[in-house]
DNA sequence: CATCGAATACTCTACTTCGAGTAATCGAGC
DNA sequence: GCTCGATTACTCGAAGTAGAGTATTCGATG
């Protein structure tokens, strides 16, 4: 993180507060939460202080004032600098315009997909598209009740994007599901192969030694693991 | 992370390459890079040290033989026990069947993006829409290559649910920066008219306390910041 | 007016992650 | 046979993250 001196987007959101009037940690997390920002930025209480100290550390934020009521724990009320509103501008013009990588499970999962036998895969990704499904009308409902209240799309659009990804998740979630589960996918019964070898006992090396041998042609595939990446 | 005991998924692709045969954590780390695993699994040596400490310590792998030659450092070698795989084959469906939240920084962006105007947003968008292009483009050109190698899809699937998803987020993007940028969008009059009024010095308090009277009938919107999230 | 759950407002510590740093060996070329 | 960059193989410490735990007050209910 040499580019953001507090690199948690929670910071994004906390200064994004202050942008309106000076706020005790605490309460920026209530104004978090009641307007659905923790749908959108991982929150909660052990990174907020730790990052609200951090930007005070930065002069991101300074601290106003110091108040205890009665033998309540202290509140400090932070307020943004004109650092901090500058680093809020530049963070989130960098957020819109740059494309970051993020490592997702499913990318994970689908790399190391081939340790599982075809049709099981095929079954579990058949489970994910149902789970999918129900996720994104769960989510419309909510963006329904929501217009139903006179709230403009702009306000959703971070709920709207993300059932947008769904959507596209579960295209290709389904249709991967049935090229597997039909054969269609190139390469399935020599997979199948390999895990009905692997319990009769036929070590990795074995196969990888005579792909041809033991998977017939479709095995010269494996002959040169050359990705070029 | 109750459930796994190793929460990393850097685990799971160690567990994948143990499965095949024992291994050193270095040998680990260049198979896995060989097989373009780092590309969908985020790999980095301090992660890959601990991550194996942490198997050993929950009995998933176990330690064969530690050598060394001349004044090199230590090599310890792991083999997978049965424990450890049955946790590869019910991460690895886990990771298949069951879709996990993960907040991603263009959410980030999105929900926070009334912080900057308009028009600017829009450009914003329409740079990031560039950038993604460029980096289909890219990832398909490698698809390419790596097919006329005779490497079959199913060891690009990763990559190709990739570019499917970048491809999910460039239509998307496009389309909201079309929108705001021409104003399509509804609610884009006032949200330009609140940063005019800031930079006149308005406050946010005084706009939430008469919406209406400084963004006309539009501003009637902001009255209940009520999200049914 | 006593009680009990919800809300307020943090604190603490164990765990994880990151990536620069270290240190030896190997091989190619002059 | 010497040098220099690549490869092998990790180590270490600073920083960040998670989320359970703590302590007080408020408000509704019987």
């Amino acid at each position: 993180m040499a580019r953001r001196r507090v690199g948690n987007p929670l910071a994004l959101g906390v200064l994004s507060c202050l942008l309106e009037r000076p706020m005790h940690p605490y309460e920026i997390s209530t104004t978090l939460k009641e307007r659905g920002k923790e749908q959108s930025i991982k929150l909660n209480y052990g990174s907020l202080y730790s990052v609200v100290d951090s930007l005070h550390k930065h002069g991101l934020i300074q601290a106003q004032e110091t108040s205890r009521d009665g033998r309540r724990p202290e509140r400090t009320v932070y307020a943004i600098t004109d650092d901090g509103r500058a680093e809020f501008e530049d963070w989130l013009a960098e957020l819109l315009s740059t494309p970051v990588r993020e490592f997702t499970s499913l990318e994970a999962g689908l790399s190391l997909m081939p340790g599982l036998p075809p049709d099981q895969v095929a079954a579990l990704l058949e489970t994910r598209a149902g789970r999918l499904r129900a996720e994104i009308d769960h989510i419309e409902a909510m963006h329904t009740a929501a217009r139903g209240q006179g709230l403009h799309d702009l306000f959703l659009i971070e709920s709207i994007y993300r059932v947008h990804m769904l959507t596209a998740e579960l295209d290709f979630v389904t249709r991967l599901g049935q090229d597997i589960g039909s054969g269609a996918m190139p390469g399935t019964k020599s997979w199948q192969r390999i895990h009905e070898l692997r319990s009769d006992g036929v070590s990795m090396e074995e196969i990888f030694a005579d792909p041809v041998r033991y998977l017939g042609e479709e095995g010269r595939a494996l002959l040169p693991p050359d990705h070029a990446n």
